[in-house]
Order: structure tokens, then sequence, then C-alpha cells
DNA sequence: CCGCCTCGGTGACAGTGTCACAGAGCGCGG
DNA sequence: CCGCGCTCTGTGACACTGTCACCGAGGCGG
């Protein structure tokens, strides 16, 4: 993928940006290509920058103190890690932690310009804003399906969501687990259960869907 | 509780507002107060007003399809409603509500003074996004709880937590199952464990804690 | 006193989390 | 090619949690 002086016209908010204010944010940004597996940020690793995803995706996940793991969202190419800016221009540290999941390009905009931006542009504003609308409402989501989805029904939307177009995974049922915030056994079993039905077909480290629309199917109820 | 014009002394982040950034804050907002059991912002009834609290508490919980609730979070005197400005500046509905949980007064600040002072006030911005960070790291605590504590351990911490200093609680199995978005029965359950423990002493509507330092112990583990 | 509503208690059962352990797949060095 | 060691997956037993159906107790108003 190639990095224009243009990239802000990837990013639906800042479309309308200020052109004067554009043209500050693309100079003082610095576009920064990280490898798949990077730690971006994470506990007692406090983020300096704002990073603007123009390919690749980051996944945001919570460890506690028992070494329990949960993903939290995912942060797509032409959205922003924006949920750390609360702690850029606050003091607390991050309990979550952003990690690579493929190789990913980004802007990276420094605390300093990002204040400043929020200061002069009420478009960029407007921008960081509808950002956290959109993370904190993923939020409740988690909160909603953990609390009272079942299982079955939450493996299945996974599933298809992560296969995406594709028509077979390439994961571990330890990963799937950490996805849900549950255990592997449960996968486990949930998935020998699909397959039972002919939905799925197994091999170590690869999940193949052979019935996506049932799948789908479960998830919707 | 008196209001004068100096209230926001009394939340930390604004004691240090330039004078006059301060001075328009309380001249353009306005001081509300409302009875206990007002629904204060919901579905369908966006927030017009960013609130800061004097006095009292409003309680952010979920309702979903299925009708049930989870308490999210709650803001107390000193603090603000922040998140709902997620929603103030953009243009998603909440899928929370916030309840009046005893009778609150508030400072109530339009989302237009809101939007200026965030861009005029360094103070301001980083009172905002502090907040911001605070509500986060209690959404992501939320998140861990539910997903990976028992429930006797949950629910020995909020009784503690809600009775404060009191030794008694006013309150129903069925409010509480709500507080950790879990069933009624459940509830009942472990309450009549801690019974025969000799922790608690139950009689209708109303829970004294005999033994709190042997739930606060609990709630540790 | 009676009727009605809310609150709390209970048993049965299904779903989920935990633990211990076994076997299968796969890469790597010998 | 074999064997070793690692990760990944399968399984049974059991405890904890959620759901359902139902009942009795407490409390209020007529």
């Amino acid at each position: 993928m190639t990095t224009t002086q243009t990239w802000t016209a990837r990013f639906k908010g800042l479309s309308r940006l200020e052109k004067d204010i554009r043209d500050r944010l693309e100079s003082q940004s610095r576009i920064v290509t990280v490898p798949a597996g990077t730690v971006i940020f994470g506990p007692g690793k406090a983020p300096e920058n704002l990073m603007l995803l123009l390919d690749g995706s980051v996944r945001v996940q919570q460890v506690n103190e028992a070494g329990r793991e949960i993903v939290l969202y995912r942060v797509q190419a032409g959205e922003s890690c924006v949920l750390t800016t609360a702690c850029l221009l606050a003091y607390e540290d991050y309990s979550a932690e952003g990690v690579a999941e493929t190789q990913v390009q980004a802007a990276a905009i420094p605390r300093g310009v990002f204040d400043k931006l929020i200061a002069e542009s009420p478009v960029f504003r407007t921008f960081v804003f509808q950002a956290y609308s959109r993370r904190i409402t993923d939020l409740f989501h988690v909160i909603d399906e953990i609390a009272f989805q079942r299982m079955d029904i939450r493996l299945a939307h996974k599933l298809v969501e992560l296969a995406g177009t594709a028509d077979e995974l390439r994961t571990t049922h330890q990963l799937l687990s950490v996805e849900l915030g549950t255990a592997r056994e449960v996968v486990s079993r949930q998935l020998a259960e699909f397959q039972r039905r002919g939905w799925v077909e197994q091999s170590r480290g690869r999940i193949a869907l052979l019935d996506k629309d049932a799948l789908a199917n479960l998830a919707e109820a």
C-alpha cells in the first residue's frame, strides 16, 4: 500500500478537514510501519502517539493478574486507536494492550499535535469524539455479550466474523477462547458439537466452515 | 447543599481552570436539580448537556433487547457523566441509560459551551480526557469481573461497596442481581450461604452485614 | 379479614468453567 | 528415518452459574 500526502482522505471523518489543519496534520505526523505481532501499547508502555490505521489491524485485549485474557475490540484500517488518547492526555496506565495482528501501517500523531488539533479544529474534534462513541458502544456490546449470551451463539458469531469471506480459519481453540474470554475446553466442546452437526470440519490449527449459513443463523438467535 | 458561583472548585481537575474560562463556565451553565428516579439520559433520549454532579449519584446501566440489565458504573458527586459527551458531539444513540439514584444536583453544560471550552481551555481538555480515562478503566474492570470472577466474590464485594460505612443495606435480591448482571436466584443462593456462615442477616428488603471483615476478605480472594 | 402484589426460597436441570490427564500432530536434531 | 519435545485437541468428573417452574411469606389497601 502506498502512502501519499493525502492519507487523511481515507478517514471518513477527516475528509472535510479544514485545509490548513489538514496540511499540518499530514506534515506533523509520521507514517510508521510495524511488523505483525508488535505490542503497540500496553501496561507500562504508555502510547505517545495517536495512531490512525492506514493498513492492517490491531487487536486490543486485556490480561488480568491471573493471566486470563480477553479480546476487547479490533482497530481496522480507516479507524483510530482513539481510546488511547484518554491516556495520552491523562495520567493513568492502560490495563489493556494493543497488538498488531498483521503488518500495520499507520499515521502517528504526537500528543502535542493531537492536543493542538483538538483545540483548533471542530472537524477534528468531531472525528475524535465519534471514534470514542463507536468504541464505547463496542465495549457496551462486549459487556452485554459476556454477561447474557450463550457460548454457542457467541462462538458461531465469532467464527463467521473472523472468517469474513473465506471458508476456512487458521487459528487454535486456545486463541478462540481468548477471543471470547472463556476456557479452551469450552471452545473444543462447542466445535465438536458443530462438527457433529456437519457445520465445520477441523484439523490441527484449522477450521473449515462447511455451512456458514447455519452458523450465521445460530448467531442470530 | 448550597450552590455558590464557585462550584467549579469542587472538581479536582477544574480547580486550576483559567480565570476567564471559569467565569464563562459558571455563567453559561445551569444548576439543575432532579428528583431520585429520573431517567437523565437513555435510548432515544440523547443528552443535550454535560452534567457535572454536585450532589447525589447517577447509576448508568444497560438494558438489552431481552430485557436483561446490568449496572455499568456510577457517577458520584465531583464526577462527570463524561461518556455521554462522546454522544453529545457524535451521532450515535446511547444504548445505556442514566438514572438518578438519589436527588441529584448538577451543573449542566450545553453542548455548544462544552465544545468551545474544549477548544479554548487546555485545563478543561485535560479534565475531560482524564474523566474518560477513568470511566473506560472502569468498563475494563467490569468486563474482567464478569468474564472471570466468581459470583460469591463479586457479591461480597458489591455488598461491602454499597454499604459504605453503614452496616445495613436496603435493597432487594432482584436489584443486586442487576448490579452484577446475574439472576435473582443466584443472589438469593449466595446470600443464603453468607447467612449460614453468619456473615449477614436478612429480612424482606433488608440485609444486615454482621461480619463485614469476612465479606471484605472474601472479596479480596 | 381478604385479595393482590412483591419479595424470597427451592428443586431440577442445562450450560459453563476448572482440573487432571491422555493422545494426536508436527517440527527438529540426531 | 526415528525419537523427542512441544503444542494442540479430546475427555471425564465435578463445581459453579443460569433458567424454569412453582410456592410461600410479607405487606398494603380495600
